[in-house]
DNA sequence: ATGGTAGTAAAACTA
């Protein structure tokens, strides 16, 4: 059976409906894991998702984060949060005996911040989840905008970047000792050594993509027996080419179970 | 060293 994975920092859903929608009816992935749609359950575009023959569970409170997971099939087991909190920040369920963790990492604003260490931290109470309540021997999917930027080779500038609070050491170390549970990152896996794959372009950067000024910190992982059956990843740009763009482009994977 | 854009939501905060 072919199980075809996204996921995708939509940056508000219902401003991204115009990519999403059409992308699921063209691509018709298994499951989308999206972050950042910032809104409400009770605002939640569902029934979009429905008339287009997609299931979709999803936790928001307004304004900030909010994540959501589109299936084809219904997902099992769906719950919400990291030891009771954050439930806006991770969504996971089962699909067709897969365990799925759909996670909007904290971003950490700057590296002398509070907000830094409560990304440490919340990175180390994801390692202590799996720890807890998975085994790397299972088939496990882990999605998202992890906001941290594995080696120099995932992002642009490495010297220039090396305080920025997703691709500070710190937080690559912390975001390692998660991977090190046992997963494996499922493009690196495919594109071994490729530099300028990059999921991520600031607004902000003028003619970003034509100058290469991406970030490699949305990641489809898998644990070692799921990652073997994996037949290829990439990353559709095209929402970051979109005439109304998105900065996330959509980063996809497809396994032979 | 700073600011550049986009989103939510109605000024400031987040990324």
């Amino acid at each position: 059976m072919r199980l075809k994975v996204a996921t995708y920092n939509v940056n508000s859903i219902r401003s991204r409906l115009h990519i999403v929608i059409p992308w699921l009816e063209k691509e018709r992935p298994d499951l989308l894991c999206m972050q950042e749609t910032k809104v409400s359950d009770d605002k939640f575009p569902k029934d979009k998702f429905e008339e287009i023959g997609y299931k979709v569970v999803f936790r928001g409170f307004g304004r900030y984060n909010g994540v959501a997971i589109a299936s084809k099939e219904e997902l099992e087991d769906v719950s919400f949060g990291l030891f009771g909190r954050d439930e806006d920040r991770l969504i996971r369920g089962v699909y067709k005996g897969v365990k799925v963790i759909n996670t909007y990492v904290p971003q950490g604003y700057k590296i002398d911040d509070p907000k830094y260490q409560y990304k440490l931290k919340w990175l180390e109470d994801l390692r202590r989840l799996f720890d807890r309540e998975y085994s790397p021997d299972d088939l496990i999917l882990w999605c998202g905008d992890m906001n941290v930027a594995p080696e120099e080779i995932d992002v642009h500038s490495p010297k220039k970047l090396k305080n920025h609070v997703c691709f500070h050491i710190k937080a690559r170390e912390q975001f390692k000792k998660v991977m090190e549970w046992g997963f494996v990152d499922v493009f690196r896996k495919h594109h071994p050594g490729e530099p300028k794959q990059y999921t991520f372009y600031d607004y902000r950067v003028p003619k970003a993509v034509e100058r290469g000024l991406g970030w490699r910190v949305d990641h489809i992982l898998a644990t070692k027996p799921l990652a073997e059956k994996s037949v290829n990843s990439y990353i559709d740009l095209k929402p970051r080419l979109a005439e109304k763009p998105s900065d996330h482009t959509i980063l996809v994977a497809e396994f032979e179970i």
